[in-house]
DNA sequence: GCGAAAACTATACCCGACTAAATTTTAAGT
DNA sequence: ACTTAAAATTTAGTCGGGTATAGTTTTCGC
């Protein structure tokens, strides 16, 4: 795919990354409010226009990775073995990103300093929920287009709320000073628990078409 | 409970909704970021700082209504029959007041402008998704104080994602032209859908207190 | 009616994200 | 080499939300 890396692509990956590292680094000094674009700029040897040529909105400076992360759901939904329902695909990805201390999976030591700088600013929490947003409708397009039943954007609604709840409980006990070794085990939990609610929620539809009054199985 | 508005109280809330009045009108017209603080505050003869005042931020002049939203939610869920589910509850008020136009429901005519200018800015439309996320909490507390078995944290995400879902493609045909009476029979079908999935995902936890590890099947 | 507290006003100011336009540097293709 | 087009820069802003301060009017409790 990246087979020609060109003097040119190279460059502007560069000038990239250096905008982004430099502007990282300062945000985990001092804050994300507390720093301008300027001193970014200033920091990355880059003129000011150019740090909006690369990145449009200051926060997406910080969290610049995100693309990343909608490229690896879309993996997850569209690689997942034959037969195998996106949810279960999903829930076995993010489990396993949990474990190995990936960002998405949000359980490192690592990662603290991140959750600090995020919960430290209104700027970057708005950012944050508009990303989960947007998370939530590639995924409805991903459902939906998996034809699994039930429209995509309830399952996605659900899917990112369930998510979103066990990832949030589990960063503000990192942000309490609790190490992510004991935070690991309730985090797979959680996210064992609204699985399976979801499971269970969604899988009497997912087969037949018809309307069942949903009964209590036992 | 309010006994007594006292002349001060009554010209607070007098000042208060006069600036919203105004600043409403001016976002009808001509769209939220089009509008300042300058002219919201002449429009209504008060000081620009007055404005700020009652309104810490320019958004919450258009989303003046919130905390009776929240005191109906509340208000839901502890004035609940006895032994009567949150989920049922909430659920029950839900419809009705989409089939009475209310405006949590979402579902009316006069709505269409509302959505309109949210959807038209994006400071209204970060601060809806806060909103949301402040409701969400406050329901996550109740559910934990009704002692429903599940982490309130979990049930309410899931509550609110389905809602949202619901809420939102609704909105959506009404901004493209659909009148409500057409769109409601599919809204309640779709919170319908959506509070089904979530009874079935729920219920089988809610009878058992004991704390099973969720075993994987496989 | 009086003193205190609360609400309000006027004014001046800051600040930094973001933009527009014109110019210069740099790499690509032939 | 030489042209061309993208990318980076320079420069010079705008813009409006939000704040700080100090002084004025209005209501309250007595």
């Amino acid at each position: 795919m990246n087979e020609t890396p060109s003097l040119r692509e190279r460059k502007k990956a560069e000038t990239r990354r250096r905008i982004s590292d430099h502007g990282s680094m300062l945000f985990y000094e001092r804050g994300f409010d507390e720093v301008t674009i300027g001193e970014i700029a200033e920091a990355a040897d880059v003129s000011k226009v150019t740090v909006f040529n690369y990145f449009p909105r200051k926060e997406d400076i910080f969290f610049d990775r995100v693309p990343e992360v909608v490229d690896l759901v879309t993996d997850t939904v569209r690689g997942r073995r034959a037969g195998e329902p996106v949810l279960s695909a999903l829930r076995d990805m993010l489990v396993r990103h949990a474990r190995e201390g990936h960002p998405l999976g949000g359980v490192d030591d690592r990662f603290v300093h991140f959750f600090r700088v995020v919960a430290g600013s209104a700027a970057l929490r708005a950012r944050a929920r508009e990303i989960a947003d947007e998370l939530e409708a590639v995924l409805a397009a991903l459902i939906d287009e998996s034809g699994e039943g039930l429209p995509g954007r309830l399952t996605a609604a659900l899917l990112v709320g369930a998510y979103r709840s066990a990832f949030l409980a589990t960063a503000a006990r990192q942000l309490a000073g609790e190490r992510a070794a004991d935070v690991l085990p309730d985090h797979v939990a959680a996210l064992d628990v609204a699985f399976d609610v979801l499971a269970r929620g969604l899988a009497p539809v997912r087969s037949g078409s018809e309307k069942h009054p949903p009964r209590d199985p036992h």
